[in-house]
DNA sequence: AACATAAATCAACTAGAGTTGATTCAAGAC
DNA sequence: GTCTTGAATCAACTCTAGTTGATTTATGTT
């Protein structure tokens, strides 16, 4: 589980961001994410649509929902990924922090 | 170059986003990054901060210097790298439009 | 000039991530 | 029950990213 307990999320650790960025940083994930900002599809769907062997595109769902950054569902022999806002924005949340690391007061930051 | 020509960034591409995430989701560059978020650093400093073998750290600081995160300046025979926040922005204003992409007016978005 | 040091680069190696095709598992359809 | 189909899993392979130690380049010192 990747956000374990997590509801809204205004901290993540540095782990988590990290799985979150290696999770994006695959050309053919980030596809897969894109295709799925219109919204829910099959794994069936996502296959035609991508044109990806099926065992591959399931190996890349697998680590995106590890990350955290889909959830799945099942309906009779289909199952349905959608996206988790909630994981992007997490990310998000945890750059700004990252950025606001230098400007704060420090020693040697000029 | 990184961001040829850019100034702000509004909006950066999938290719540029991608080369970012890659960076950044590097344990060893993110500890690179971290460190420089106190400011600037000589390389031979990291090196001792770091605990890390000179040419393993010269790799990551390339790898984050060709992805726009760094920029480096030259003093004697030391080189100062230093953190670019406005990637760390780019980054996370393309995250948004990735985020917002769901929400839209799309067909199957449920 | 010779020497010393900071940092980048290179070649050889290692390890991990992604691919491939076959197999397995589960949920209908018949 | 058997058959079909959607999706996950597995083992073998490939490829890329990262590591290592040595070498090179550049700057400054003596």
């Amino acid at each position: 589980m990747a956000f374990p307990g997590a509801v809204a999320s205004p901290t993540i650790k540095s782990d988590q961001a990290r799985a979150l960025l290696k999770a994006l940083a695959e050309p053919l994930r980030l596809r897969v994410i894109e295709a799925l900002g219109g919204g829910e599809r099959c794994v069936c769907d996502l296959t035609t649509d991508l044109g990806l062997a099926q065992s591959k595109l399931s190996f890349h769902l697998k680590v995106l929902k590890e990350a955290g950054l889909l959830a799945d569902r099942q309906e009779g022999r289909w199952i349905y990924y959608r996206l988790r806002p909630e994981a992007i924005e997490a990310l998000r949340g945890w750059l700004a922090e990252l950025g606001d690391q230098c400007g704060k007061p420090a020693a040697t930051c000029k």
